[in-house]
DNA sequence: ATTATCTATAGATCTATAGATAATGC
DNA sequence: ATTATCTATAGATCTATAGATAATGC
């Protein structure tokens, strides 16, 4: 199964027509990182099969080889953009030892970070309208479970075990509101050293918070 | 030039044929109102000129009776969601007898009551990835401009006269995508009242801005 | 023989124009 | 005569499949 090669070794199969330096990333992975690009950048309806293959350095046809389609590449794009703050979620929601304060604190930096993290914005992807569709109901469910990670952290601060439940809701709506803000700001000025915008971010969401 | 008339003024011109109950809107608004819908549930790319004449009750040829053509729908609605906003913006720039921290507070309140406004949440237009073409640069303007009163308005308050530039520019970054995130919000619940939605991310802008 | 790619293309759109038509206005 | 609409359609895509081809593997 070895992946694209070591250098030398020669790949199996009819060469591309557009040689090009070895990416180092398996056809299917450059396929992913084409479609990221194009999909972040000009929308997902407004990106053809042809722009995808193209920059990933094939002939539209070939991608056909390795996925089923568009939807396939943005469903896939879209899980990877929540699946790791949801782990993240999950650990910081069995730690019963820190306070639940530094915990949301944590939360909302790693997870700023890891939307700012990589070269193409792909937070940006949950900003897509066809991504309502049904077809990505599983992206929605693991969304809506990091959500509701935050509502539980902040249901557990000093200041959010005061909160009536319509309360909690908009607070929880209000931080994650802005967390989520941060595909906008940084799309706005991709430029900015990520670590100093991600703690800034976590303050303001505690301010938000009550805290 | 008569409006589309009051009821029994029969119109000029060939009937429509799918008759339906008058609008009331001229043609044209019935279009943008259409588009409004389909652009920012279905996305821009996604939607065709067909399917916009026709939710207009018109056939899809019809419409370039009108416009020239997608494009200038979006840019049209695109300015209808800003220039509001502006406008008051520049009053309360002008306004030197109110403390900045009331102008700042007034200035998102409208803004969220503005974005939540109107039955297709209109703001999330904004998030549209077309409307980064160049075409779209007078909205871009607007926009900007915008985004200067309230970094204006935060250095005028007591907590923003403070900062150095770097985090005049940041605490304005984080209180603009606060205000934006509205959009993401409002559209997971369109349900909630918008009032006091307005009231509670205007609390929250200003705890981020340090007030 | 197996594989990854290619070229070619059918079928399904979608946009924008040309030209016909069915109203009202004079 | 003027107008707002219609029907029809040319030309330009775009997607997804069929089948050919140029490598390596045995």
């Amino acid at each position: 199964m070895g992946t694209s090669g070591g250098p030398g070794s020669r790949r199996v199969g009819r060469p591309r027509v557009a040689r090009r330096p070895d990416s180092g990333l398996e056809p299917r992975a450059e396929l992913l990182a084409a479609a990221a690009e194009l999909f972040t950048t000009r929308g997902y309806s407004a990106t053809t099969t042809r722009a995808v293959a193209e920059r990933a350095g094939m002939r539209q046809a070939s991608m056909y080889h390795y996925v089923s389609g568009k939807e396939e590449l943005l469903a896939e794009l879209l899980e990877s953009t929540v699946t790791p703050s949801l782990a993240y979620a999950r650990e910081l929601l069995a730690d019963d030892t820190t306070p639940a304060e530094e915990r949301l604190r944590k939360l909302c930096r790693a997870d700023v970070e890891l939307l700012c993290a990589g070269p193409h914005n792909l937070g940006g992807l949950y900003l897509l309208p066809e991504v309502r569709a049904e077809r990505f109901a599983g992206f929605h469910a693991v969304r809506a479970e990091l959500k509701d990670a935050y509502r539980q952290l902040l249901a557990a601060t000093a200041a959010g075990g005061a909160l009536a439940k319509g309360e909690l809701d908009l607070r929880t709506d209000l931080v994650f509101g802005l967390i989520e803000s941060v595909i906008l700001v940084h799309r706005s000025d991709p430029e900015r050293p990520v670590s100093v915008f991600a703690e800034a971010t976590a303050d303001a969401a505690l301010r938000i918070a009550g805290i």
